[in-house]
DNA sequence: GAGTGGCG
DNA sequence: CGCA
């Protein structure tokens, strides 16, 4: 039974370690497809201090010129995205309970001193559909507001192998990832933190 | 159209 | 650094 914190379902080490192996085998192959690269924001093109890069038909870019959005190519390499892989699509029959398959999943390099401030995802035309998180490798600490940036916040620590859904009345909730905690897995050689999101953006 | 800290 |  998922734990409910601020609308969003918590589902603790629904991952096995032989899952979590194996998909971090299939984040690696993705890797060497459509290398990892780092996000800017809009306007003041400062860098974040995550890298990023996707698969599926879609994937979330930003940068300075043109901020948040979706396309279906690699800002560097033009090249389409990777093909979504058959276990993501798995983890999202079994977590999403939604009827239309994802359409991007943005693959979130956290290295031990990399944050993620609080924020919506929001730049995603169907919102009836929930956001699907799965976290790999050292743990963090997460933080989950409400629907306005001053609602009060409540934060958990995530590991590797547990699963977020934000969706119905945490679809739009602000969240954030506070802080990185290293050595805390042995999933990663070279330590950090993944976070895979799967994600539908057209209705 | 800007935006994923900052303050004490 | 702790807080939110």
């Amino acid at each position: 039974m998922a734990l409910m914190t601020n609308g969003i379902e918590y589902h603790g080490e629904a991952l096995d370690r032989a899952a979590q192996q194996h998909l971090v085998e299939v984040i690696r192959a993705l890797v060497a497809e459509a290398p990892l690269y780092v996000p800017v924001m809009p306007g003041t093109g400062q860098p974040m201090s995550v890298r990023m890069t996707n698969c599926g038909p879609l994937g979330w870019v930003t940068d300075k010129a043109h901020g948040y959005r979706y396309q279906e190519t690699h800002p560097v390499t033009g090249k389409a995205w990777p093909a979504m892989p058959a276990e993501l699509l798995a983890l999202w029959e079994r977590f999403s309970g939604y009827h239309k398959p994802p359409q991007a999943c943005l693959v979130n390099f956290y290295a031990d001193d990399a944050r993620m401030g609080l924020h919506q995802d929001r730049d995603e035309e169907d919102l009836q559909a929930p956001v699907v998180s799965i976290s790999l490798g050292n743990a963090c600490l997460f933080r989950v507001g409400g629907l306005t940036r001053r609602d009060r916040t409540a934060s958990m620590r995530l590991s590797s192998g547990d699963v977020v859904v934000l969706g119905g009345e945490g679809r739009l909730a602000f969240h954030g990832v506070d802080r990185i905690y290293p050595g805390t897995s042995t999933l990663l050689k070279n330590g950090g933190r993944i976070n895979l999101t799967l994600r539908r953006v057209h209705r």
